[in-house]
RNA sequence: GCGCUCGUAGCUCAGGGGAUAGAGUGACGGUUUCCGAGGCCGGAGGUCGCAGGUUCAAAUCCUGCCGGGCGCACCA
């Protein structure tokens, strides 16, 4: 329950309804009522609320939109809606003013849910996954690994704030050909080590944590496997190092915040048979073919660019064949809605993943992927270029020991996964004010200190004000910061259903902003006790809000910096 | 060549078809007997890449072009 989205969907509901008593009492003609929005305008000025319908419906009443304004107006049933007064204004918006004491409620319904505020029903407990990350553990994690962990988290946590049953899922790729030049290389490292000139793999992995790895081998189990059939020796080595990465990068994301629910073995799906059976079930339907020796999937019969191999000429699966297996396991296991996060390097991957869901007979609709721009990194003024494969980059971990968790988080959370990340190292580890994290993390510090003094000086900070009390936050800077209170439960929706997590970056930097103005025109401390009651409970109001905000972030809410 | 994606203030980026396109940062000016100045207030800064189209209304949707990024393997 949110007073914000109850007057919303009321007063929305309501205009369609002014709109069918306008049509029956024959002042306005039209067929189909239109896809109308009701929102809060940009500027102020034209009020709380703000509606297009007059405008959509020009076209079908041939009035004009003012004209038909006033008709929708005439036929407003304002009862429970807090609506005040409306006003038809520029080309035909309906801007609706409300009586102030809407806010009232604002502040007990967010003491009252504390750190359940902003929750919202959309997902009505529907199971969903989000698989991110699901990085090689072929090596360390880089920057394209930090920006899916930061940004899979918090989506997880949005949507769970929305209602949704969400599991966060790894995907262990510990199978196929990677595996295979991973253990090559660690054989010739191994040996390298060892003391015996063999030539490192073209394929192979050149990172320098590889090296570490295999000393590290040789310093518990010496030259043990020097003299042993290669295969033995390979599958030992791979254990052991997969074994090392895995918990490395468990230890990393852990860090980080970020927690799963499940990590997934791709070669688990090979060895109970479940990619031979879809892969066996593709062809029942017809989908597979074969041709130059390899089984081929008909992937452009779903809009795929051309088709895929699934089983090479050898009898291998490609990783594509896990992969289809595994998003089938996924819907299988019950969950209504998967979504992936990728980087965009693998945008290519979606529409042969989404045709193969149709062609198991899933919608593709309920697999949705997530592309991220990859990151670029700045030092020094210039981009540092990363490769695996050249053992060149910066890790996650680096990073973290650098500007820490909270930055490192907000930072890749707070931008849009479309747009590509400028990250400037050598600004993010100055700690400076110029990263937008320590603005708010700043002002819930300042918060704190408020509520602390309080305390210290006796005052019971604890106080649910009386409605009389309430009333009294009524400077434009107390409204400002009430209402955009109001609305987290509305942008928790909003980002929710569009999957856009970095908009609440944005809305606790707007909520900090304006706390910030409010301290300045304002004192909280003051002696009269029942206005100061009231600031005090809109102080631990915003103070909840952003905690609520940043918790969904994945960054701390300091009570000190 | 084909496909996906991005192009908005000096820089980094917001912007759900709507009203006068916003914020941070940088530079400039103001602000501190008072709850944290890591703050606040102010002005300056724009042909929303270009050209068409759809619409009452386009930064937003469509088409083409220009420019950047990324894909187009029996790699993952």
């Amino acid at each position: 329950m949110s007073i914000f989205i109850d007057i919303q969907e009321t007063l929305y509901r309501r205009l369609g309804e002014a709109a069918e008593k306008a049509k029956a009492a024959g002042e306005l003609n039209y067929d189909t009522l239109p896809n109308y929005v009701l929102e809060k305008p940009r500027e102020a000025q034209h009020g709380d609320f703000a509606t297009n319908l007059a405008m959509v419906l020009t076209k079908q009443a041939r009035k004009a939109p003012r004209d038909i304004a006033s008709s929708i107006i005439k036929h407003l049933d304002k009862e429970g809606t807090w609506v005040s007064s409306c006003e038809i204004a520029g080309p035909g918006f309906i801007n609706f003013r409300l009586d102030q004491n809407w806010l009232n409620s604002v502040i007990p319904e967010i003491l009252s849910q504390g750190s359940k505020y902003g929750y919202v029903n959309l997902g009505q407990g529907e199971k969903v996954q989000v698989e991110f990350v699901s990085a090689n553990p072929t090596g360390l994690l880089h920057m394209g690994n930090a920006r899916g962990a930061a940004l899979g988290d918090s989506l997880a946590s949005l949507l769970t704030m929305a209602g949704y049953d969400v599991s966060r899922e790894f995907y262990i790729n510990d199978a196929g050909n990677q595996i295979h030049n991973f253990a090559l290389s660690l054989e010739a490292r191994y040996l390298n080590l060892l003391g015996k000139d063999v030539p490192f793999p073209e394929q192979g992995y050149h990172g320098e944590d590889l090296i570490e790895t295999v000393k590290g081998i040789i310093a518990k189990e010496g030259d043990k496997y020097l003299n042993v059939d290669p295969d033995l020796r390979r599958e030992f080595l791979v254990r052991y190092a997969l074994e090392e990465k895995l918990t490395h990068i468990r230890e990393t994301l852990e860090d980080m915040g970020v927690h799963y629910d499940v990590w997934f073995s791709e070669q688990s799906l090979h060895d109970s048979g479940f990619v031979q059976d879809t892969m066996e079930e593709l062809a029942k339907k017809g989908y597979i073919y074969e041709k130059d020796g390899a089984q081929w999937l008909k992937s452009t019969l779903f809009g795929d660019e051309k088709d895929e191999v699934v089983i090479r000429s050898n009898g291998t699966p490609t990783y594509f064949a896990a992969d289809i297996a595994y998003h089938r396991n996924k819907f299988e296991r019950g969950f209504k809605k998967v979504i992936n996060i990728w980087g965009a390097d693998h945008h290519g991957h979606v529409a042969r993943m989404k045709g193969a869901m149709s062609a198991l007979g899933y919608d593709p609709d309920n697999l949705q992927i997530i592309l991220m721009q990859l990151v670029r990194l700045i030092q020094d003024g210039e981009v540092v270029r990363m490769s695996k494969r050249s053992g060149q980059y910066i890790t996650l971990r680096e990073l973290m020991d650098e500007v820490g968790k909270d930055a490192a988080r907000f930072f890749f959370v707070m931008r849009d996964p479309d747009s590509t990340v400028e990250f400037d190292l050598d600004l993010a580890k100055k700690e400076s004010s110029e990263n937008p994290v320590y603005y708010v993390q700043y002002a819930h510090a300042r918060l704190c200190s408020i509520l602390r003094q309080g305390e210290e000086s006796g005052i019971d900070i604890s106080v649910v004000p009386e409605i009389a009390d309430l009333q009294r936050l009524d400077s434009p800077e107390e409204r400002e910061l009430l209402k955009k209170l109001a609305e987290l439960p509305n942008e928790i929706l909003v980002a929710a259903r569009l999957m856009e997590p970095h908009r609440l970056a944005h809305y606790i930097h707007d909520l900090a902003s304006l706390f910030h103005s409010f301290y300045n025109s304002h004192r909280v401390l003051v002696d009269d006790p029942r206005l100061r009651g009231a600031r005090l409970s809109l102080i631990r109001s915003t103070k909840q809000v952003l905690a609520n905000v940043l918790e969904i972030l994945g960054v701390s809410a300091p009570e000190r910096m």
